[in-house]
DNA sequence: CCGATATATTACCAGCGGGTAAGAAAAAGT
DNA sequence: ACTTTTTCTTACCCGCTGGTAATATATCGG
């Protein structure tokens, strides 16, 4: 999330390969950029009409270029997929550390992933197809949403336990939030009349108001903005892959 | 047209063309039976994946003679997204002719449709991909969506006007429900420990209990069980197409 | 200026899968 | 029984797209 140091002092242009330009940035910086072209294909087309001749264009390379980054389709898929996860992880790394009740905690991962889901990568967390991975890949996949799913039922089951959420089945109502929260991915659009914040704040109070203890409960409104620096002995920036390779 | 009467009176087996029988039923019971197959193949594997070939294996005949009741493979798909979109449609009509505050007709909705959500022509409504079809499906489709949304959004209004609902943003708030129901689509398996009713009950309060304005308001149980095809009374069955054509 | 290495290009292949043409085999009509 | 019509099969095509080989061009260390 706040890893990678912004850039270089210069300005950074969409591609990194203009057409006859300084085409010597850093590897990784031109892996994501194509990952960053790819996810937006991918969403906007969906993956099966979206052909590595067309993500190449985007980039102003040509298709085998894409192979020198990747070993093939399915696997810039997968890393999309991943970089989703991966700010999933860190939010709940996040919320974990900090402290409150169940439904505080629970609160902060509803309002953060709603925001997620309106970005390119949070999207793919729910709009690709996991069939569409290889079978390695796809468990690491499952996996990583298990863990997500198990933490909206901890928030729940801790909820209950403190006496901060109303005795209720964690299972089916972690389904039901967390259902409603990636059905954003599916509607969200960037030009709409909404905004993620806007959503966000909305679908923190719809759904949670029934959960809660006391009608009118003090709704901790902490908008992390920009997290403070004070994160630096967790979790360093540094490459903290999912795992998952081919 | 639809001349055909409802049935002969023989036992219904998975597919009308066993290896070496009686290949003389009526053209619409194959047809349906090439719906049933493909929504099946297309949920568990995906529609890519799915070759007309398998479709065909399936019911025991071979590719070119799918030919015969669909245009081709995105026809299918089309005509088994508008399965799903008949049953919301007749649920819909059900519920508005019956009475009840906004809350309660939400309520009905929400179970209903919750329930719909764990059968196949259900699901394909939320896991087809309306990009794989003709524009002109696509916007028959769009238009029914447009159709269900509104409606939940219309309760939450009537709701809210005859004070069964507090006051909210209709449409974040149908949102919020839709996806929720919406994600059941993506995680409900037949075999998994949860019965579709128990699913559709527990969602009716889980989604609803925030938005009643008394909190433990009467929830009036009545359960429409499935809603049967072939209910004699309204929906002809004469080819009452949602619209859309090729 | 010169090799070595990373990076990108041109040209190509192979398989898959939707779709079609032509004709066999049932069903239905007469 | 013979024709007509519907239904289904065998055989085929072809375009598309992921992936590869061989080669060219930067980039960099020296």
């Amino acid at each position: 999330m706040d890893s990678a140091p912004p850039a270089p002092p210069s300005s950074p242009p969409p591609s990194p390969w203009l057409p006859f330009e300084s085409r010597r940035r850093a590897r990784d910086e031109k892996r994501e950029a194509v990952l960053r072209a790819a996810v937006q294909l991918f969403l906007e087309q969906g993956y099966h009409r979206v052909t590595l001749n067309e993500v190449a264009e985007r980039l102003n390379i040509t298709k085998p270029a894409l192979y020198n980054y990747f070993r093939g389709k399915d696997e810039i898929l997968f890393e999309c997929w991943s970089m989703g996860a991966e700010l999933v992880d860190s939010v709940i790394t996040e919320i974990n550390a900090g402290g409150g009740s169940g439904l505080a905690r629970l609160r902060k991962l509803v309002h953060a992933y709603a925001a997620l889901m309106a970005t390119d990568f949070g999207a793919s967390l729910v709009r690709f197809d996991l069939r569409d991975l290889t079978e390695r890949n796809a468990a690491v996949a499952r996996a990583a949403k298990k863990r997500i799913d198990a933490t909206f039922r901890r928030y729940l089951a801790d909820g209950i336990a403190d006496g901060s959420v109303r005795p209720c089945d964690p299972k089916l109502a972690a389904f039901a939030i967390a259902g409603a929260l990636n059905w954003i991915g599916h509607w969200y659009r960037r030009d709409g009349t909404l905004s993620p914040t806007g959503i966000a704040d909305e679908f923190t109070v719809r759904l949670t108001e029934g959960l809660a203890t006391e009608s009118r409960q003090q709704m901790t409104k902490k908008t992390p903005r920009a997290p403070r620096r004070r994160n630096s002995g967790r979790k360093p920036p540094g490459k903290k892959r999912t795992g998952g390779t081919r």
